[in-house]
DNA sequence: AGAATTTAGTTAGCGCAGCTAAGTAAATGA
DNA sequence: TCATTTACTTAGCTGCGCTAACTAAATTCT
């Protein structure tokens, strides 16, 4: 998936943001361990801190996976005092989980210097092509279903 | 990394790109299994298919992963038969991967089913948000470095 | 030419993320 | 009330990424 001037025309759209996104997510992930999360941690994270405190099946729909593998990330950022875990009032059965100061705070950090090495790159580029990753962004969030 | 309108404007843009990457590759990580094939392998046999019988090490580099990732993704592909490797005559430290029919075509089926949901999705879309992709593409090549 | 260095690839072994299957406990409902 | 469903956890698997350490071939330097 990498030369796409070699393939063919029958469906190049697809195929070249399948692997642009491949290659952009790959490119970026050095920086990521910077923050000393990896990215489905600060992903989760990120949805925690943004969308407030939510149960863990809701964080694991919104992120895409199964609830075993949400437990294991929030038990990870829960052990690192990123996350806090209250039962539900509401459920006996669920979970809530909560972002701490500490996790709100890292996940900033942790933003600024992930994104701002893709912010780089970004402000690199010619107004045009800033407009043209502007307008493609709702389309990819509305693909990404 | 989920609602973006929740996101301050310091630097939208690259966080959007970042994290609609990371929902786009999940979305269909699903489909991919359909072929047998995980995306790395897909990706790493995508490149041997369309740039041709290439070195271990080149390979490695143009799917930016280490070379020991490389070998044993290889290894695997050799052992689906997709894929041969054979000592390089002009280099005798180097290996020369290249695709088999077999591999050939698993791709090409594999690409039209992988890619497919996402063009089912693409062809969804309105023409506009069609071409604001297509803009996007070379502007996230190049950012993926 | 011969020794030292560099380069290409492999092997070993680790951490992490994804999954399914199976279990517990609470909620729902017949 | 008893059965079923739902929410989460635990156990255990596969696969991908890495570094460190190795072998062997190529290159460079006396």
């Amino acid at each position: 998936m990498k030369k796409s001037e070699s393939i063919p025309s029958s469906s190049p759209l697809a195929d070249r943001l399948h692997s642009a996104a491949i290659h952009l997510l790959r490119s970026i992930r050095r920086v990521d361990e910077a923050s000393g999360l990896s990215a489905p941690r600060l992903s989760a994270l990120s949805v925690v801190v943004f969308a407030g405190p939510l149960r863990l099946g809701d964080l694991a729909r919104a992120e895409q996976v199964r609830a075993p593998t949400m437990t294991r990330l929030v038990q990870e950022l829960e052990k690192s005092g990123l996350v806090r875990r209250a039962p539900d009032p509401a459920d006996g059965r669920a979970m809530r989980i909560a972002a701490t100061g500490r996790g709100r705070r890292l996940l900033m950090e942790g933003r600024k210097r992930r994104v701002g090495e893709l912010e780089k790159r970004i402000k690199a580029l010619p107004m045009a092509d800033r407009r043209a990753l502007q307008a493609a962004l709702d389309v990819m969030e509305a693909l990404a279903k």
